[in-house]
DNA sequence: CCGAATCCGGTTGGATACTG
DNA sequence: CAGTATCCAACCGGATTCGG
């Protein structure tokens, strides 16, 4: 139910979390945001993305306008993707989100061991 | 794999979305933000947990300092949850995130819709 | 080269029942 | 009141195979 109730409320939080919670997307923008690419190029680098997921995420994020997806007429037949002016005002959202990481990770990472810590007891 | 790998590598933007990426920790954080909460109120308010996935998401929360949980000396006794300053913190972050979610969220559902309309030729 | 379809093992999270 | 423990169904995503 968890997955089936995430659109039950109208709330356009849920709707990016949804769309960026996931492990592949964020990498995929970041990645796109420093120029198009193609689909095994993409796969290259992302590493350790299964075919299915960097098909499935891609599709999703074109499916949001986040992403154009450009058929090359070569052959054989290449597939270029880049992000949309939307998906480049995304990143921009997410980079203030990365940024808190930056900033808090160390602290985090503290808190998290004092915390396994004092369980350990 | 997708959840062994991701701490594979060392990226903080990872750390957080692993952890507001999930369905509920986003609500209480927003919930919380508006003041500290018992743990049956927040059942109550955010409307769909489960008493697992509250105890659950409450206490990552706490072990990465973004939560305190105060235990009140009454009878029965009861626990308070609070932001911590890293939480409010935090909560500011996502803030960005949902103003892009709300300025966005009716292009991208044309998108979809425009998508799915395109699918179904 | 790009992707869809099928299969299937592991994880997630709800329901329920039980403690302090 | 505030959780923990167990059980189990649903989903997610990797591997593989096949199509355009």
């Amino acid at each position: 139910m968890p997955n089936n109730r995430k659109q039950e409320y109208d709330c356009p939080i849920r709707d990016v979390l949804d769309r960026i919670g996931d492990a592949w997307t964020v990498l995929i923008l970041m990645e796109l945001s420093r120029g198009a690419c193609r689909f095994n190029a993409l796969r290259r680098v992302v590493d350790g993305i299964s075919q299915r997921m960097l098909a499935v995420t891609l599709r999703n994020l074109e499916r949001d306008g986040l992403v154009t997806r450009q058929v090359l007429e070569t052959s054989p037949p290449q597939v270029e993707y880049a992000l949309t002016q939307r998906g480049v005002s995304l990143r921009a959202a997410i980079d203030t989100l990365s940024d808190w990481a930056q900033a808090n990770q160390t602290d985090i990472r503290a808190s998290r061991a004092e915390y396994d810590l004092a369980k350990a007891d």
